[in-house]
RNA sequence: GGAGGGGUGGGUGAGUGGUUAAAGCCACCAGACUGUAAAUCUGGCGUCCGGAAGGGCUUCGCAGGUUCGAAUCCUGCCCCCUCCA
């Protein structure tokens, strides 16, 4: 295995963890968030804005980078990291993702996934071997199994199936991976499905970690189930993970969540919706999200929260979001990224120091105190309606 | 003074006898977004009752008129714009 990465728990065991991830470029302070840059690219951030909000690691896309610019071209141009100038730590994901999101353009079987190009429409396989390859060829610290995710509508025979198959692939991955050179620079981490079933959920913990990866991933959440279920599949499944390596939650990042996933026992968070819902104008603060294009932010002559200390927070007021927002102004969706990225990663490094100082659980019920979630009264109602209104 | 064009819901702007409470866009309001096919998408937006379906009332500069029926046709008035003198 590579001795170039490591991890070291410092504090906590099965509940809130803080620890130090090593790996060649660098350690990890955990409890972390790691920014998605999808595209070898935290959209509308440059890395100097990326590194000034916190971030110790960041995660890319195998799938995104291997349609374009082609993984080749990413090794050739000196790897992922020289590639998007980000020295620091790196985990891209294995494709596996968007053989869930990306609908009627895939097919998957045992032998793997069948895309259809989102960019040209041109066909591609994806299996286990080629998302390791990929991976190993474009270069990231940590890469991930293939694996495949399913819905939560899906009914039970269904997200069985589709366990088994991430098992056998996780295999795969791993043999494939173990028999490289990558892995003295690299790690694979492998992943956990089954759903919101505890007994599958149960199946794949053992069988998952049955394989000696150096650390495990929770797939398969934040697709449609309650927040409640979505704690307890992650409280259940990090019951039964290894208590010294680290766990990654995929996927999840809302702030309420954030501090629940923290709560049961996670390491590793990636999320895109701080960045995606920032582009769209909406906003964490203590209170909860806002959107900084309701008229009512313009003559707000102050930042969106006075104690934030994130470059947008510390220079620009509410009413100039409001009026970039408006204008649609790039500078807007760059200014709102930074806020929304700064304030997960301070939730992450208080949450950390909470942990360390043993307040942990103040910490968490003073946030739930404050924090009023997005998934509102009024969303579900309208939601409800509108569904309602679909199915009749 | 002469010739022509025009006045439509918060803005812009379609509509030129019924299918029009009046397209589209903007603004505004309420939401959604969780390993990024997303700087995206959904709903509302005269007013009253209703959860909704639906129903009532009042609207297209003003006042009359024609018609079963008018934002649309006719008459008068008010206002705006362009060109000519």
């Amino acid at each position: 295995m590579n001795a170039q990465f490591s991890f070291r728990l410092q504090h906590g065991s099965n509940g809130p963890r803080a620890g130090i991830l090593t790996t060649p470029h660098g350690e990890v302070a955990t409890p972390v968030f790691m920014p998605v840059g999808t595209q070898a690219s935290v959209k509308a951030l440059s890395p100097d804005e990326v590194t000034a909000v916190g971030a110790q690691i960041i995660l890319s896309n195998a799938y995104h980078l291997y349609l374009q610019p082609g993984v080749r071209m990413v090794r050739d141009l000196g790897g992922l990291h020289r590639f998007m100038a980000w020295p620091k730590p790196m985990l891209t994901d294995s494709g596996g993702f968007q053989a869930f999101s990306m609908g009627a353009l895939r097919k998957i079987d045992d032998n793997g996934i069948r895309f259809r190009s989102h960019i040209d429409g041109s066909e591609h396989r994806f299996n286990p071997e080629l998302a390791i390859i990929n991976q190993i060829t474009i270069g990231a610290d940590i890469i991930m199994c293939l694996d495949q995710c399913i819905s939560y509508g899906a009914g039970r025979d269904q997200v069985q199936e589709a366990m088994r198959r991430t098992h056998r692939w996780a295999r795969e991955c791993y043999q494939v991976f173990a028999a490289s050179d990558a892995a003295d620079t690299q790690a694979l981490f492998g992943i956990v499905q089954g759903g919101a079933f505890t007994d599958l959920r149960e199946e794949s913990a053992e069988f998952i970690t049955s394989i000696p990866f150096p650390g495990y991933a929770i797939g398969g959440l934040a697709v449609g189930e309650s927040k409640e279920q979505m704690q307890q599949i992650t409280e259940w499944v990090t019951a039964r993970l290894p208590r010294d390596k680290p766990r990654y939650l995929m996927g999840v990042g809302s702030p309420e969540d954030l501090v629940e996933g923290v709560a049961r026992g996670v390491d590793m968070f990636d999320c895109v919706l701080p960045t995606r819902v920032a582009r769209n104008g909406a906003l964490f603060t203590r209170q909860g999200r806002v959107d900084i294009t309701k008229r009512r932010f313009s003559e707000v002559d102050r930042p969106l929260e006075e104690d934030c200390d994130c470059y947008t927070c510390r220079n620009f007021t509410a009413a100039y979001l409001w009026h970039l927002f408006k204008a649609k102004e790039l500078l807007g969706l760059r200014l709102a990224s930074i806020h929304n990225l700064r304030f997960v990663i301070r939730l992450m490094e208080e949450m950390r120091l909470a942990i360390i100082d043993g307040t942990f659980e103040q910490f968490r019920r003073d946030f739930a105190d404050a924090y009023r979630p997005a998934d509102s009264a009024a969303g579900q109602q309208q939601k409800a309606r509108w569904l309602q209104a679909r199915g009749g």
